[in-house]
DNA sequence: AGTCAAATTAACTTGTTAGTTAATTTAGTT
DNA sequence: AACTAAATTAACTAACAAGTTAATTTGACT
């Protein structure tokens, strides 16, 4: 039925895809480009995933977000899942990218500290599917594919960071193991839980830039009241 | 086709569900029982939105976890979604029935932040699926029906016992509300992460009961660093 | 022991979804 | 400008999932 007119639909939709919904990247892409079309189903696929899991992900709306066909995601990637771990596996190669940069080693514990929070919150908050991905993986996913992170790189590298401040005196006794977790909650549960947060009355404005300012000087301060050792009557606490 | 032997299946998987995978409940049920039935459906849905979500969930895992049609959920709650909304109100009540529980206006702020604290950790570890529907109402359905949950109260009164810290001059100065997000995130990302933490080698035995009362101890610990004033006259180290 | 309404089921319908396939388009090469 | 292989599409299939319905069972109350 209507063959003719359904090319014609078609047309008008590619060009609406193309230009008003504006998601093809700034990249030259005058028609067919392999290496922009993956990058972008992988966009796409980053962002259903954060918000729904593997599991409740649907690649349609993944194409659809794509001005790409669905063929194209199996072409590319293959199956659901293993377009999943690639997109663990980007994600995995920008964090540990950006984790490299920072040098710590000829800090104080708390100047390292303080390093990294400012890290983690800038990471959080530029790469708002990171961690949601990563926390749909625990829920729903039993952390199936959780090593293809590489997470314990930085988390031991914080933990050792802990450590050296409990071992220098600055930090109080503290598993540092533990309390990497603990940052780790303070750190994300704001921006994973936002839409929640935003309907009690005073964190309605959570997600201005300037609500997210406050939020990280005070989760900051938290963290490093939460180590530092409390001064006053003097802990001989040396070694454990 | 075998209408007697269907009955005999029937009955032999009643059997087999109420004594060996315990899902029907105590009360006395010989055949039927809407009370129990609508308690299985809601047990089952809210251990399956746990995991997945309101998109992500599948009603007919809901159904074979109960023991009972999948009809029955539509004859009982009505679609998917109202299911959904039934098992977050099921939640309000008891939550809102345990912290109603607890009375802080005589107490310390310390004393009463750390009751709090432990109510917290008791009830995440007690009532597992509570966070996590939660926290899939924020990521995957932008927290349309967080108001449901009440959490506005129990999130006052932590914030009104720091404020009280505040004023009392033994909290250091901090943004009540905002802490109040810190603590939370403290409170639940051990328990809603824990099949990646799991994968750490130091935390790889994280869900054993001495390891979450270790946690607990440690969050809990972290928590009044997080909030106490650093400085200051002597502290009456009550704890510990 | 029979009637009635609530509880429950099996089987169905209708819409979705992951993945496939055959045909078509295009860029680069000869 | 014809050829080729990669890129891309439209249309399909088979499985799944939400919700419906008509029939059946059961307990309670005559």
């Amino acid at each position: 039925m209507g063959r003719r007119i359904l090319e014609v639909d078609t047309c008008m939709e590619l060009v609406v895809k193309s230009s008003a919904r504006g998601r093809r990247s700034s990249t030259a892409r005058t028609a067919r480009n392999p290496e922009a079309t993956k990058t972008q189903i992988l966009d796409a696929a980053e962002e259903e995933f954060a918000r729904y899991g593997l599991a409740g992900a649907r690649t349609e709306p993944i194409a659809a977000n794509t001005g790409v066909t669905k063929a194209m995601i199996h072409y590319y990637f293959g199956t659901k899942e293993e377009l999943y771990q690639a997109v663990l596996k980007r994600q995995a190669a920008l964090f540990h990218n950006a984790v490299e940069q920072i040098d710590v080693s000829d800090l104080s514990p708390e100047a390292a500290l303080k390093k990294f929070l400012r890290l983690a919150v800038d990471y959080e908050n530029t790469q708002p599917y990171h961690g949601k991905v990563l926390l749909h993986e625990a829920m729903t996913n039993e952390g199936k594919y959780f090593k293809l992170t590489g997470w314990e790189v930085p988390i031991g590298l914080g933990a050792a960071v802990l450590q050296r401040g409990v071992d220098e005196g600055c930090f109080r006794p503290l598993d540092p193991w533990l309390t990497m977790v603990h940052i780790m909650g303070v750190m994300s549960f704001y921006f994973n839980a936002a839409n929640n947060l935003k309907q009690l009355e005073p964190l309605s404005d959570c997600q201005s830039p300037e609500a997210i300012e406050n939020y990280a000087d005070s989760a900051i301060a938290f963290v490093l009241a939460g180590v530092l050792k409390h001064s006053g009557p003097s802990h001989s606490m040396a070694l454990e």
